[in-house]
RNA sequence: GGAGGCCUGUCCGAGCGGCCGAUGGAGCUGGUCUUGAAAACCAGUGAACAGAAAUGUUUCGUGGGUUCGAAUCCCACGGCCUCCGCCA
């Protein structure tokens, strides 16, 4: 039997376009998006389930049709047999309709991205709202290194062998450089542990379906890596993974929300960023993360996102790091995140604030785009809401590094990261 | 990389072209018995989706194919296991 049409392609809810479409076109022209594609999306719907309908009706009347023929003598079966093969010939014709139907639906719903929440800013890039500023930045009796001169002379950070094997953007820890990584991340998922995550290190490489499902291969796919000889992208994020983790899958309990700490080794092409950040490691082709990662119920997603910001601040405050937090805009939204704020630590040789963290409240659409669901208080299936929000990253270390420095050219090691570092206080200069 | 075996409901395990969503057992739920429990016995019990319900569709690793009809036949892929080769 050739028929499919009862499970067709990547099963997408559609509920939130057929309650309230309005609210998904004010979404799109928040973000700066194509607005006709919801209307198109409710037009193909309302098709899809016509044609569906009229395949499982042609599809009972074939099962039917099918018990008479097995129970039948021989003499009836010729005559029934003509029968079932017109009716098998009608199944087919149906199935293929519905596909089709199915096929271009599923085309235009993954460039929809997800309902902005209320309250965020409007605007792009340059719109953000600071909602706080935690932290004395330092003040320096002396012309503060940046990252890399620290990095060179603290002999932890080999940018030039990095761009000789690999090329720019690619970089070698050496010594307490990456023993301080590691530090950091062990620190962050010690935290993560006590807060009751689930440590997982994922894999790095995944399928399309999981790519597409998670929104990264929208606008933003020329920023992934993609191997065609086996079909698999890198993953920019372990969030790729840790979304994917729960597909097609109910969860049975999400009276408490189910927490992920994943860590990975991050890939990204930065194709957007020639000549942005080209020095050091503040933005760099690979670099290893510690992401946060929650399943929960949508009503509880707002305060989940809360306190994932806390943990993060928590994070930064151990690290000894001055730091703002901001509400980014609309406009500058991942297309999977309903509100996104960021945590910038301030980078003294840059006198700005970068981006250290970043957690997102994506609602419930990556869980309708990868049939995530729980199952509610009277036993009914509900679509899933996931966050996510960034615990620890290679990119941390130039906060570290340069808020850190001392006159003598020295950087202190944060206290709370020393029983990390086997007690290790401070990284003096290499001898010359 | 080569050769072979396997993949069925929560688990074990039958079925190998048609009244098969699937025999049986364990488990689970309810009941009888018991002071209580265990045991025994009786009954019920896969899942998703749509629907108020009746009911319908889908589901036997995944995807294709053959057929009026596929858990059952064919092809491809995946997973697990065994053996050989190779290698961190």
């Amino acid at each position: 039997m050739p028929s499919s049409a009862g499970r067709l392609g990547l099963v997408i809810d559609l509920n939130l376009f057929r309650e309230n479409p309005e609210q998904i076109i004010a979404s799109q022209r928040a973000r700066g998006k194509e607005v006709s594609l919801v209307s198109k999306v409710v037009e193909l719907d309302q098709i899809k389930r016509t044609t569906l309908a009229e395949f499982e009706t042609l599809r009972a009347a074939q099962n039917a049709h099918g018990k008479l023929v097995a129970q039948a003598s021989k003499e009836e079966k010729v005559n029934l047999v003509a029968q079932a093969q017109k009716l098998s010939s009608d199944v087919k014709e149906a199935d293929a309709r519905a596909k089709l139907a199915d096929e271009e639906l599923t085309k235009i719903v993954f460039q929809i991205e997800n309902i902005v929440m209320e309250g965020v800013p409007e605007g792009g890039a340059d719109n953000f709202v600071v909602l706080k500023e935690i932290g004395k930045k330092p003040e320096f009796s002396f012309e503060p290194k940046d990252h890399t001169q620290l990095g060179e002379a603290l002999d932890i950070i080999d940018i030039a062998r990095g761009a000789k094997i690999s090329g720019s953007r690619f970089y070698f820890l050496k010594g307490l450089g990456a023993r301080l990584e590691l530090a950091m991340m062990q620190m962050a998922l010690d935290q993560a542990s006590e807060a009751g995550f689930t440590a997982l290190i994922t894999p790095t490489l995944v399928k399309p379906e999981v790519m597409q499902g998670t929104g990264f291969l929208g606008e933003h796919s020329a920023e992934v890596y993609y191997l065609p000889a086996d079909d698999l992208y890198l993953t920019g994020t372990s969030e790729v993974a840790l979304a994917g983790y729960h597909s097609d899958e109910i969860l049975e309990d999400l009276d408490t929300p189910a927490r992920y700490a994943g860590w990975s080794t991050c890939y990204r092409r930065e194709a957007g960023s020639h000549g942005k950040d080209t020095k050091g490691i503040l933005r760099v082709h690979q670099f290893n993360k510690l992401e946060m990662f929650s399943y929960c119920k949508p009503e509880d997603a707002e305060k989940e996102h809360q306190k994932l910001m806390a943990w993060q601040e928590q994070m930064l405050e151990k690290c000894e790091l001055p730091y703002r937090v901001i509400d980014v805009a609309a406009g500058d939204l991942g297309s999977s995140a309903a509100r996104k704020y960021d945590i910038e630590a301030w980078v003294p040789t840059q006198e700005d604030f970068r981006e250290l963290t970043s957690t997102s409240n994506c609602t419930t659409f990556q869980a309708r785009r990868l049939n995530t669901r729980y199952r509610d208080e009277n036993g009914k299936t509900q679509i899933a809401a996931t966050l996510n929000g960034t615990l620890a990253t290679t990119r941390w270390l130039v906060a570290i590094l340069e808020n850190h420095q001392q006159q003598d050219g020295s950087v202190i090691i944060p206290k709370a990261l020393r029983p990390y570092l086997g007690g290790v206080e401070r990284i003096t200069p290499k001898a010359k």
